[in-house]
DNA sequence: GTGGTCTAGACCACA
DNA sequence: GTGGTCTAGACCACA
């Protein structure tokens, strides 16, 4: 279900966490719904445990996920947690902007990026 | 003329590479023209004149300046590169934009934060 | 696995480079093989970590290889490569030939010349 | 007379000698004919002093010109000499070969480049 | 353990 | 003085 890009430079834990977003996001992990434990998601994706490891703890840490010792991990059934989460996409939209406006991009052809991106996903839904 | 966040995680020889090429773009280093050397630069901003060099080695790899032994380092006369800058920058927009709008971050949100960066910068020319 | 002439001018992390890559078009080293890491190349070849991670650094910026951190580097599945690289070394010929012609070496002092070489690699196998 | 490649890796002084040599080559500087002075040559053609100097002497040592205190640098009317300047390009266009053929470069390609330089020249004659 | 960044400092060829 | 290479060694995030 998640799939990490090895020659990415995001490092794997992270891509992890926001993966485990994204299937939250789709619906496709519902509150309450039990996650692989951290040894069987490390083998099923081919990664070590302690990364699953590190990735659960952030995901926990930030309430998207809650640990019950000796049962397992659970989607955490918090609703407003999501803002949160929209914050940091948003934050890193803006500095991730705000650093293409200084090597001179202009803004149309930020806005046409934009667009595009979300042009391509009422497409494919 | 360039300034390093120590606090950032971005590598200072990146902060280097980003603020030379911010320069140019905005036509404050012309093509032709004489960067400082290594050294001067490397005590300038104070930082070890190894990490200017690999600073300027990428840049050169990338085409932007150019070094001649003996001489000094000079910005490349190169035109087609500033072109290239910019679709590197726009991709990494792109992709930013992609993983926040797979979080569920709503176009109008980008699309906010998008005006927000270039209000900031109008208001500050 | 690669020989380090250290009487020779070009650069430690050049012949290292040129090693690789060598490697890699015999055949030795296959697409998503594992290099040794920075380190026991270094310890290996009795080099610095610092000239390995440049000659490394140096592949993955063209494609050749590929590292990921706290996993290792390995050999680029990227076939194209080879192409570009076998390009490189006839741009290399064609401007020395070019340079011996303009010095007045007739042409078939250079035919001879690359028979000679030729005739030793036969041999060698 | 002598085009100096400032984005080119070889030395200066080394373009001037080989500047030199070609143009000796070519009948353009005849033996016993006088060179501009060092210093004459340094401002023609935008070099240091110094670099002249260096280039000067390496022709001397190699028997290519003679200096003659208070006088100037002349031709030299040496003529075994150039079986030497044939036998350094000779030994350049191995290295090179050699290595190409290190990296891969089948035999054909080489002939084919060397037939193409050859071509080249005798059509600009 | 593995790649990546950085400092301090030496040494070299070249201009 | 100027770029380029290299060593020795520290420290970091990540796996």
């Amino acid at each position: 279900m998640i799939q990490i890009d090895w020659q990415s430079r995001t490092p794997v834990y992270e891509q992890l966490i926001q993966g485990i977003v994204r299937l939250k996001s789709f619906g496709i992990l519902s509150p309450g719904e039990q996650l692989p434990s951290v040894r069987a998601m490390a083998s099923d994706i081919g990664v070590n445990p302690n990364t699953v490891q590190k990735a659960y703890q952030a995901l926990e840490a930030r309430g998207i996920i809650y640990s019950v010792t000796g049962k397992g991990s659970f989607i955490s059934p918090n609703e407003s947690i999501d803002e949160e989460i929209l914050k940091e996409a948003e934050n890193r939209v803006g500095k991730t902007v705000r650093e293409a406006a200084q090597m001179g991009l202009p803004k149309e052809r930020v806005v046409r990026v934009v667009d595009t991106v979300y042009a391509e996903r009422s497409m494919s839904e």
